[in-house]
DNA sequence: AAAATTACGTTATAATATAACATCAATATT
DNA sequence: AATATTGATGTTATATTATAACGTAATTTT
């Protein structure tokens, strides 16, 4: 149905709305537990609603995980086309974690071929550094 | 002294070389908690101990961890000269892991600048897909 | 409307990781 | 050589992150 199609790319559950409303307002990659504290008050009360909804979250490429400190944030390039081909910067000092939008980045990363030739659609790119802020304290 | 400073490049403790040698053993990816039933018959007991030896070998670049995974591999790249620049390949059907050892690649990821210009000199990188073996099936 | 899929709510528990503290060993410093 | 410092160990307890399992409800597809 056409009205389907349309409402799929953008169609959120419930529970899935909740919980991306609370990534996208803090800004700053969030935690699991600490976005199920922050819902409480909207009717979730248990971890596996908040995890349910981050995994579709995911996968609907609203979110990323942060694989390095277990926390999620909201995407950044709008509806990302790719939620499985994602690169970050992390400051380790402030922890601030930023998306990195560089398409030749992006190209030079999904052409990359190792060593038999395999190719690799997907990848997850984590920068550890200081960032501008820190780095002038 | 010479001899500390020659010896600093190698020693590890008694537990660290308990874990590492059971991390190079096995080959694959391991989790924390199946090297401490794998090292328990050496007098291991206790989370705290293998963690603690998880950290100090990553340090030394003997161990990287696999982030997607919470899972620890011996680094196939002698004493590791960048521990806190690595890439690897995952294969998502048998989870096998590849370090990636390749020059080009780190050349062209320590040198990127972000879009404010800074430049990072750790990362780390998980590329996902399908291995040989696997595709073949 | 029936069937199939997706989402929900709940309880319990598994898996991953660290805090805290006492002790011991190795190494620098005096 | 005695002392201070640092790094490592052993242990208990607990914090943090994540999923299994089950029944029910809502939504979409056929």
């Amino acid at each position: 149905m056409v009205n389907a199609m349309i409402k799929n790319q953008i169609s959120l559950s419930k529970n899935q709305k909740i919980v991306l409303d609370y990534i996208q307002k803090i800004k700053k990659p969030v935690k699991a537990y600490s976005i199920l504290s922050g819902v409480k008050k909207s009717g979730i009360n248990a971890p596996p609603q908040v995890y349910r909804a981050l995994d579709k979250l995911i996968e609907k490429g609203k979110i990323h995980k942060i694989e390095s400190q277990n926390s999620f944030i909201a995407c950044n390039i709008g509806d990302c086309a790719t939620p499985h081909a994602v690169a970050f910067s992390i400051c380790n000092q402030c922890e601030i974690v930023t998306e990195i939008n560089d398409q030749k980045l992006f190209k030079y990363l999904s052409d990359f071929k190792d060593k038999s030739g395999v190719n690799f659609k997907g990848y997850n790119l984590e920068f550890f550094g200081v960032c501008d802020s820190c780095k002038a304290i």
